[in-house]
RNA sequence: GGCGCGUUGGUCAAGCGGCUAAGACACCGCCCUUUCACGGCGGUAACAUGGGUUCGAUUCCCAUACGCGUCACCA
């Protein structure tokens, strides 16, 4: 065994710093759960000053997706997770792709067969399979070990037939191993009931447990984020750690995230990815900023705050407040954060963002869509609340004249009638058409009729915009319609009172 | 089924032996107001169950129930 080699593989390890790593594997998209675990990965190494770093892990060539790598940069990117090492910007412990690494993984195979701790298995599909039938739910868990008790000669034997083979662990028939979590604490269980996983298949590539091992080690990560689905086979990890002889780095297990009480978020059930969520009108930083909540929560001082930046997430995100329970998913609390961010964006940035969705609404040229804008900032959770709340700046809407009726404002079809009756010779008069303007002619009418403001102003609203709720009201409608198109509407208003 | 893990209001959650058990979303009411929204104020609503330990348990321990995860040459 080439032990130089090794030890330049050590000498290349960063040391003294908090390292964390991203590994997704491009099997898919990125659901709300990896951000999550991508999000809280970054976090800790940005809340130490340490190096954030992605991997991929395509050691399953079945699953390949092509272009799901680029899924994950651009999601990382746009959420401002940036990577300080990776397949496309290299350094120092590369390479970051696992397939490019699998030399490496077999290497390390080699040297824990060389200990003892672990064995090549030559047993078959079939065998392995009547293993399980046999076994068929009974508390027998996994591999029974056949190939352990083979002879020296046995092995040469096979080795020269050429018969496939895998590398399995050598798990202890006795004792315990116990496993630290940084969020679930110490899991410790019987060695015997721990299976003797495969470490390398047969196609010579590492099973995911191995190469996570390996490389975790050789690129020095000290914090391990993950699914707590991983939690029950950790305590392999150790095992192996121990024979290598290396740190164990913090493992830090998440809880899912889920849909409803019973089914974790999935493609298959058709919940929203990232991607889909920005589709639907969603920011995201406020997606980031909700994410980072479920399953975490601030302590101390900061408890409770909950809108925050990600730069203000690195300064205060601790592990201790990570949470072991699994989270819902929940829409309508996403829908909060959003309408939030929307509101408290500049007006011209929240202008540039909304213009797409306010011209799919308002074709008509003549209107100014800037001043719509401000109109319905504080009334969207979701850009996508834009176009059906201005859609009747384009066109008036066919209308009933049961608008008119209003309890609070003491308005019924007879009075909105004289009240729009009255505001038309007034408005007409104004050859200055502006929002101060309109304002004034309309309260000072209601002065002089000695009614409440909301007898004119309830009616002109209707008949300007043909429904009930609006964004902004009469003066503001009628100020971006223009004085042709408001007298117009106003006219068609008093033409079905009349009716 | 074995093993592991979890369980505070409908939801996210604080709590880490002593509290009238925070806060947020949603919901309801009031105020503001020319509608709606924003904003302000207030309200309804929770420690899964049973045993211990303790002067005292949401908090510690043990059962039970329910839920989740895992038992692959997938990650």
């Amino acid at each position: 065994m080439n032990k130089q080699w090794f030890n330049e593989m050590e000498a290349r390890i960063p040391k003294g710093r908090v390292r964390t790593r991203f590994a997704p594997s491009p099997t898919g998209y990125m659901h709300v759960g990896n951000l999550r675990t991508a999000l809280y990965t970054w976090l800790i190494a940005r809340h130490s000053g340490g190096d954030f770093i992605l991997r991929i892990e395509d050691t399953d060539q079945e699953r390949f997706v092509e272009g799901a790598t680029d899924v994950i940069y651009a999601t990382l990117r746009k959420c401002g997770l940036n990577w300080d090492e990776g397949p496309d910007v290299g350094g120092p412990v590369g390479p970051y792709v696992q397939t490019q690494r699998r030399d490496f993984y077999g290497k390390y195979a080699a040297l824990l067969v060389e200990q003892g701790v672990a064995y090549r298995c030559f047993c078959d599909k079939e065998r392995l399979e009547a293993l399980h039938a046999a076994a068929d739910g009974k508390n027998v868990g996994g591999y029974d070990g056949h190939c352990r008790r083979l002879t020296q000669a046995e092995i040469n034997e096979k080795l020269t037939a050429g018969i496939p083979y895998v590398i399995r662990q050598k798990i202890p028939e006795t004792g315990t191993t116990t496993f630290h979590d940084a969020v679930f604490g110490d899991i410790t269980v019987e060695n015997e009931t721990l299976d003797d996983q495969i470490l390398i298949k047969s196609d010579g590539l590492p099973t995911y447990n191995f190469a996570n091992v390996i490389d975790d080690h050789l690129m020095g990560i000290t914090h391990v984020v993950r699914g707590s689905e991983y939690l029950s086979s950790a305590p392999k990890y150790n095992l192996l750690y121990q024979a290598f002889g290396w740190e164990v780095p913090t493992y830090i297990h998440c809880s899912p995230v889920m849909r409803d009480s019973h089914n974790k978020m999935s493609k298959r059930h058709g919940d929203p990815s990232y991607e889909d969520l920005l589709a639907m009108g969603f920011l995201s930083p406020a997606v980031v900023n909700y994410v980072a909540l479920l399953g975490w929560s601030p302590r101390g001082e900061d408890c409770e705050q909950e809108f925050f930046t990600l730069d203000e997430l690195a300064k205060v995100f601790d592990i201790g407040g990570i949470s072991k329970s699994p989270a819902i998913f929940d829409l309508e609390k996403l829908k909060y954060f959003n309408a939030n961010y929307l509101r408290t964006l500049p007006p011209d940035e929240f202008f540039a963002g909304a213009e797409p969705y306010l011209k799919a609404a308002v074709k008509n040229p003549e209107l100014d869509l800037s001043l719509i804008a401000p109109l319905v900032q504080s009334r969207c959770d979701t850009w996508e609340d834009i176009a059906p709340q201005v859609d009747f700046f384009d066109t008036l809407p066919d209308y009933s004249t049961e608008l008119y009726i209003h309890k609070k404002m003491k308005t019924n079809q007879e009075n909105s009638l004289a009240a729009l009756q009255a505001a038309l010779p007034v408005l007409e008069a104004l050859d200055h058409w502006a929002s101060s303007g309109i304002h004034d002619a309309l309260i000072n009418l209601a002065a002089q009729l000695e009614v409440k403001n909301g007898r004119i102003m309830w009616p002109v609203r209707v008949a300007v915009s043909g429904k009930a709720v609006t964004p902004g009201g009469a003066v503001e409608i009628c100020s971006i319609l223009g004085k042709e198109e408001s007298l117009r509407r106003i006219r068609t208003g008093i033409e079905k009172l009349q009716k």
